[in-house]
DNA sequence: CAATGCCTATCTTCCGATAGGTAGGCTAAA
DNA sequence: TTTAGCCTACCTATCGGAAGATAGGCATTG
């Protein structure tokens, strides 16, 4: 077996969660993907806050090293823009979901305070390579990585609403064309 | 009395998925709120789907009046922009909350279909008033116009979660400097 | 034999929804 | 002018189900 029953039970949880959000998953219907029963996450995970920064740490963690490999394999910053771009553009094409952090973001009012710090650091994590990586010496090298960010979350969010990739692709091609010229 | 009991359950209903998403309001909370007991709540809206697509439709409808009233109040696509940005900002600022179709565009792929289609139109209105009003005759007018939607919806995503305005600020200020110069 | 990793069974709490009741107000016919 | 009938806007009580969590049992493994 290549995945331990903790793997298999964040994975499932990870894909739940970019369904619905925090309310949206539960012990049951994971347990009923992973084939065990709900009572047995307990053990892995006491809580569902628990479960829940799991999930966050992991996914925040994938994501660095992503940009740690689109930072080797590239110099150039529009090269890495490139790469940065094509992550969220796979995000939404192979997964077909919401990036992890960004729909727990708009929840973050009513998550538990644990969860809130978790996906946050997701959100320090990008700004800081973006800031480093692409815009390294530009005076608004901050608000340029917000901008980058921003703009994709939001253009995720708007193509998995209109179920239509267009909002995601034109956003990327005009970042393109503004930044890292 | 100003408000009807109606008004009052769609507006108390709308902060409740401001602040957590479709699956984080419920009729009890509602109720308590209001000072009515939640069967009563069925009176109004049969279900539960019927109330949320409310509040999106009136939302919506909320939002489209004030996109009249920049566009009559001022001529200078930059001028509009101003107006524009300020709209989400007073969202973070004054609101607190997340835009409600924001946080259900996330959600999107666990809502009842008729809500996913009234999110939906939010993001349609956007698109279509920001393409009209603010990029007319230019070449790239839509994918502008998903550029400025999408960065402020992730703009007001990311100050949320980071407890600081300076995401969106930021933003606002780049999109002021590259765009309708 | 002790720890690991699961199980069954059960608890409490909360959910949306429904059934049926009631007070008060309006309308129209006797 | 009364009164029967109906409507509005709530109420109480309850349903079935799903949620997270816990206690305790039972194999397998080292």
């Amino acid at each position: 077996m290549v995945y331990s029953t903790v793997d298999k039970i964040i994975e499932v949880a990870e894909s739940q969660v970019r369904a619905g959000g925090y309310n949206a998953f539960s012990f049951r219907a994971i347990a009923k993907q992973v084939g065990i029963k709900s009572a047995s996450i307990h053990y892995h995970f006491a809580t569902k806050e628990d479960l829940g920064v799991a999930i966050a740490h992991r996914y925040t963690t994938r994501f660095e090293q992503q940009l740690d490999k689109l930072a080797e394999n590239s110099v150039q910053p529009s090269d890495r823009l490139e790469g940065y771009i094509a992550l969220f553009v796979e995000t939404l094409t192979v997964d077909k979901k919401m990036c992890l952090c960004g729909i727990l973001a708009a929840e973050s009012d009513v998550l538990p305070e644990a969860l809130q710090r978790a996906v946050k650091v997701f959100f320090e994590v990008n700004v800081a390579w973006l800031q480093g990586a692409l815009f390294a010496d530009q005076p608004q090298a901050k608000a340029q990585a917000f901008l980058v960010l921003a703009s994709l979350e939001g253009a995720l969010l708007m193509s998995k609403v209109m179920q239509n990739y267009a909002p995601l692709e034109q956003v990327g091609k005009l970042l393109r064309q503004d930044c890292c010229q």
